[in-house]
RNA sequence: GCUUCUUUAGCUCAGCUGGUUAGAGCACCUGACUGUUAAUCAGGGGGUCCAAGGUUCAAGUCCUUGAAGAAGCGCCA
């Protein structure tokens, strides 16, 4: 008798001769298992009748135990389930001491979330990071799903990195130098000749300049890898080691590129609402149980489900940086002085006004493109008016900034212009100035947060939590 | 890195202006229970009050320093 998922098992008619396999989440009156194997959020009721299983296998059945269970499977006599099987037979695979498991989280019991971080090795056991795993999951699969719909190829950039021109924040040295006995040279300088690469190197900030390479060959490439930055970011967005996707196309200026992260953003939460409805269903569910705990200006106006619904169904706002500008010195907060950071031309826009502009203003996704030149990054494209770079930030309700891009700078000269100003050394960033040699062409592309995204899809306010094991500034745990 | 808050039983927390033997619920253990689903009922065990130093007749409680965690800010995705 082949072992069949829980999942399958719960839509199945009733049948004589069933086996499934998972773990004890709950055994009740010594008489009902709720077992679950990981396929579905619902786990499968077992029932024990009469005197069938012997004694010394009952005793072995305890929360977090593993078993394989051979059995019937019928109609329910209890209200809580359709289905449950009637077990025959029980073989217990792995024992679980309820002593130990009391000092676990496996304990059922409501737990903290931060104590559920503390024990991520066995978080995975419980409903809700099944649920946030499961759709991490599936939101991976969408989104190779979506560019190998519309003709990208997946660009494998490299981990480590000997370039450090990308400047999008502190990097994580690598080196297997003796760290009690470093070479130095002549000028009292780490010796990196002697090191395995025979140069500084670093682990990635971004795969994008990269990929601009690719996609100057094969039209439109992405990466989906980790990404790192050593920056001592202590927030409930960022993290030491993340996960990127960042598309490039060529021949796109910088309205395909804010047409293609809205398309994306759209496909991804709608492939969430069609095929995940179970765990967003329960994580709706769990959202809707912490606000009742809280004050009303704090709880979410719109619930989990709806919100990704609103998504998908609305266009997002698009305005340029000096027109965001613009419509923050008109605001309420503004006059009545309750910003803190400064609102003029020039400066970056600071949370608080990314906020108002998404949350109060428009109440929806904010596209805000054209920033000034001299808070952007060196690659990006130079606007004619001589003041801003074709760049775009799309913001997101409750989470901020999920999608950085831009128009790059195809034009050699003022690249290499754009490249003094910044103080980079050409000499480093040879192969890249090469593609705006050798048939240049105009291209652009963006980077999204996948952290960011599985935030916003699963209502999770930590994004240590959607991450198996997260690596933040003194912690590396597991 | 900065600001604020938190740290007491396995977990979540209470512990007042410093004062005798530090409490509750859940979990755990023992027993009862053949339709439970946050099972229920009875009984029981369980504490380096984050760490170090200080003030005091007396510190879980006050002070200093440190550590860890959280929220917000900055950096960004």
């Amino acid at each position: 008798m082949p072992r069949i998922k829980i999942k399958e098992a719960l839509e199945l008619q009733p049948t004589p001769n069933i086996n499934v396999k998972g773990w004890v989440r709950a055994f009740r009156s010594n008489r009902f298992i709720a077992l679950n194997d990981g396929s579905y959020i619902h786990s499968i009721q077992i029932v024990l009748e009469d005197e069938k299983i012997p004694e010394e296998i009952v005793r072995k059945i305890s929360i977090g135990a593993a078993l394989s269970v051979k059995g019937a499977l019928v109609e329910s006599l209890g209200k809580g389930q359709k289905v449950e099987v009637l077990a025959e037979e029980i073989e217990v695979l792995g024992e679980a001491n309820p002593e130990e498991v009391q000092k676990t989280i496996l304990q059922p019991k409501k737990h903290s979330l931060e104590k559920l971080r503390e024990q991520a090795h066995l978080r995975f056991r419980t409903n809700l990071f099944g649920a946030v795993f499961r759709i991490r999951h599936a939101m991976a699969f969408a989104i190779h799903n979506y560019f190998n719909k519309n003709g990208f190829y997946y660009l494998h950039t490299p981990i480590i990195t000997g370039s450090d021109a990308e400047g999008a924040g502190e990097m994580f040295k690598v080196t297997n130098l003796p760290l009690e006995n470093i070479p130095f040279n002549e000028e009292g300088k780490v010796d990196y000749s002697k090191d395995f690469f025979g140069k500084e190197t670093n682990l990635t900030v971004s795969g994008q300049l990269e990929a601009e390479l690719g996609a100057m060959a094969l039209g439109q490439v992405y990466t989906f890898g980790p990404t790192f930055r050593a920056e001592n970011s202590n927030t409930s967005r960022h993290l030491a080691e993340f996960w990127m996707i960042e598309p490039e196309v060529a021949f796109a200026d910088l309205n395909d590129d804010m047409a293609l992260s809205e398309d994306f953003m759209k496909y991804l939460i709608r492939y969430a609402l069609e095929n995940c409805k179970d765990d967003l269903a329960f994580l709706m569910q769990r959202e809707l149980n912490e606000d009742k705990q809280k004050p009303k200006a704090q709880r979410n106006e719109m619930n989990l489900i709806e919100r990704l619904e609103f998504i998908v169904t609305n266009d997002f706002e698009r305005i340029s940086y000096t027109e965001a500008i613009e419509l923050l010195q008109r605001s309420k907060p503004y006059k009545k002085n309750k910003f803190k950071f400064p609102v003029e031309w020039g400066v970056d826009l600071a949370s608080e006004h990314e906020r108002f502009l998404v949350e109060k203003q428009f109440k929806k996704p904010v596209i805000i493109y054209d920033y000034p030149k001299e808070i952007k990054a060196f690659y990006m494209r130079n606007n004619d008016d001589g003041k801003t770079v074709a760049a775009m930030d799309v913001l997101f309700p409750g989470i901020g900034e999920i999608i950085g891009g831009s128009q790059r700078e195809e034009r050699l000269d003022v690249l290499k212009e754009k490249i003094k100003d910044f103080n980079i050394e050409e000499e480093h960033v040879w192969w890249y100035l090469d593609t705006r040699k050798f048939g240049t062409a105009p291209h652009a592309g963006f980077g999204l947060g996948f952290e960011r995204l599985i935030m916003f899809v699963t209502g999770m306010t930590n994004i240590r939590d959607v991450i198996p094991f997260p690596r933040t500034p003194k912690n590396a745990e597991f």
